[in-house]
RNA sequence: CGGGGUGUAGCUCAGCCCGGUUAGAGUGCACGUCUGGGGGGCGUGAGGUCGGAAGUUCGAAUCUUCUCACCCCGACCA
């Protein structure tokens, strides 16, 4: 049988697109530019979800929810905010339909018109602080640190599954402070979150910067970013975190009375991460044999195989095997389907990543021995029955950090300096990858870059080296580098 | 909103130009059977408003007109 998954090298976004198909990730719905998220997809969120709410809330956060719906002019009250959104925003105008009196149907009832149209939140920033003015008056209810787990819709022209949808699953944490300084404090907080989620979770190596002003979030003081590489050797922006000075504060008139009773303005964060990331791990991990998942955020670690299918000899081994597994906390099932081959049942496993296949067949039972052959590497080793339990968990761990090495090698293979704009352009037209260079710190240049080679502005690294160097485009005098990429 | 394209079985598509038996294939699905250490073979079977409407015609998946939907390229966004 033909190979059912495209190759990288021949068509990158087919091969992207077959894995989200035959990982059984997701599907194209019924309504344009929206996705159905099937189990398996899903699973992989809800491992995310899981980790991250752990972790905002070590960080102290609470989790709240805030309305689907935002009256059109809570949206307009930022300026720069209502900027960046307007073009991209789903709009209810009615609230009722009637059957069409010309017998077509239903039809909207025009004498349902809203008095004021609701926006679907493209982000909740508005709906929020128009809520915070009522709950802040002191700074004893500061800081308040929220989060909240949503969906939000963008009404994006182009669509690809978990990269860009036009409605997707997030979270966004909205905080409020009594001090800048405490404000900025926490958009770096969760900036570290996220790298720290990315590399140790997902194992998706992240540069950490901030983003210049061109690239910031529509109404932020500061954005921060983590930018990830993937194998196409794109830029994926994965997650933000922004300062956002006193911007809302302002807009929503958000006040608070310090100790010594002098009114303020409240400063303010928000940051999110979303669905996306789920598109960031295929493309960091997976090949051209189906979908890599790093073990922490597999939805099951160990598949058992019967070979060539279930027997009382082999299902005894198996039973064992399961429950000194699930004894350790590692997700193991028994594929018993007498009705599919072991070919099959491999190629079927490996497509949708599960990161150790277990293969008990009789010639392995003979030298009481069962077959583990690894996801990552594709290596398959006969190991005793005796020690499987404790192989299995070291594995999964090795398997883990293998995933991380590899991701940073790539990385580092891809990461190009540029001192002239020659060899800028060059590199990114040839291998891609990040590109370090000097930039003289003006929108114009940035823009005229992008122009020229459709690379953008990724971030301003976070502790990046200071040195003396010439602006690659114009050759004015630049204090850093800063990193380009074609992006997502 | 421009330019191009596609709608036929769950999915991928052939048939259309040049109208004419009961509309086909692969795959998937169901059942049986032989298999069995990397996507098996054979057999049987279920599955269709041919996107929709109107028209031309003795006769339309096929020709004409209208219409709807979706896809690709661009614009937009990242």
């Amino acid at each position: 049988m033909a190979k059912e998954i495209t190759s990288r090298a021949e068509n990158y976004s087919q091969w992207y697109n077959d894995i989200v198909k035959k990982a059984d990730l997701a599907m194209n719905s019924a309504v344009r530019g929206c996705m159905v998220i099937k189990p398996n997809g899903y699973a992989i969120w809800e491992n995310m979800q899981a980790q991250l709410d752990k972790m905002f809330k070590e960080a102290g956060h609470v989790n709240a929810y805030f309305p689907l719906f935002i009256p059109k002019s809570f949206l307009s009250k930022e300026a720069e905010h209502v900027e960046g959104f307007a073009k991209e925003c789903a709009v209810v105008t009615h609230h009722r339909l009637k059957n069409d009196p010309h017998g077509s149907g239903l039809v909207v009832d025009p004498e349902a018109k809203l008095e004021e149209e609701l926006i679907v939140r493209p982000t909740s920033e508005t709906i929020i602080w128009n809520t915070y003015r009522d709950w802040i008056q002191s700074y004893r209810d500061l800081p308040l640190l929220i989060n909240q787990w949503s969906n939000v819709v963008r009404w994006e022209m182009r669509t690809r599954p978990f990269l860009r949808t036009a409605e997707f699953l997030w979270q966004e944490g909205h905080t409020a402070h009594a001090t800048q300084k405490e404000a900025i404090e926490e958009a770096e907080k969760i900036h570290e979150i996220y790298a720290r989620f990315a590399e140790d979770f997902m194992a998706m190596p992240v540069i950490k910067g901030r983003k210049t002003e061109n690239e910031r979030f529509a109404g932020a003081v500061e954005t921060y970013t983590i930018e990830a590489l993937m194998q196409d050797r794109k830029a994926l922006q994965a997650g933000t975190s922004h300062f956002l000075g006193q911007n809302f504060a302002k807009a929503f008139d958000v006040k608070f009375l310090d100790q010594n009773n002098q009114e303020a303005f409240v400063w303010a964060t928000s940051w999110g991460v979303s669905t996306r990331l789920v598109g960031g791990m295929i493309m960091t991990h997976s090949d051209d044999e189906g979908l890599v998942v790093p073990p922490k955020l597999a939805p099951l670690h160990v598949i058992i195989v019967p070979i060539p299918k279930p027997a009382p000899a082999i299902n005894e081994v198996a039973e064992k095997l399961l429950q000194g597994l699930k004894a350790k906390g590692v997700k193991v099932k028994y594929d018993h389907d007498e009705k599919k081959r072991p070919g099959f049942k491999f190629a079927e496993h490996e497509m949708k990543g599960v990161p150790i296949r277990i293969g008990i067949g009789k010639r392995d039972l003979e030298r009481n021995v069962v077959e583990v052959a690894r996801r990552d590497t594709k290596e398959k080793t006969s190991v005793p029955i005796d020690g499987i339990i404790d192989y299995v968990e070291t594995l999964l761990n090795d398997i883990q950090t293998n995933l991380l090495k590899k991701a940073k090698g790539f990385r580092k293979d891809h990461m190009h300096t540029a001192d002239d704009f020659e060899t800028f352009k060059q590199i990114i037209e040839s291998d891609g990858g990040f590109v370090l260079a000097h930039w003289d710190g003006t929108q114009e240049t940035e823009l005229r870059i992008k122009e020229l080679t459709k690379a953008t502005a990724r971030c301003i690294p976070i502790d990046n080296l200071q040195e003396e160097g010439q602006c690659v485009l114009t050759g004015k005098p630049s204090k850093e580098r800063i990193v380009f990429a074609k992006a997502y």
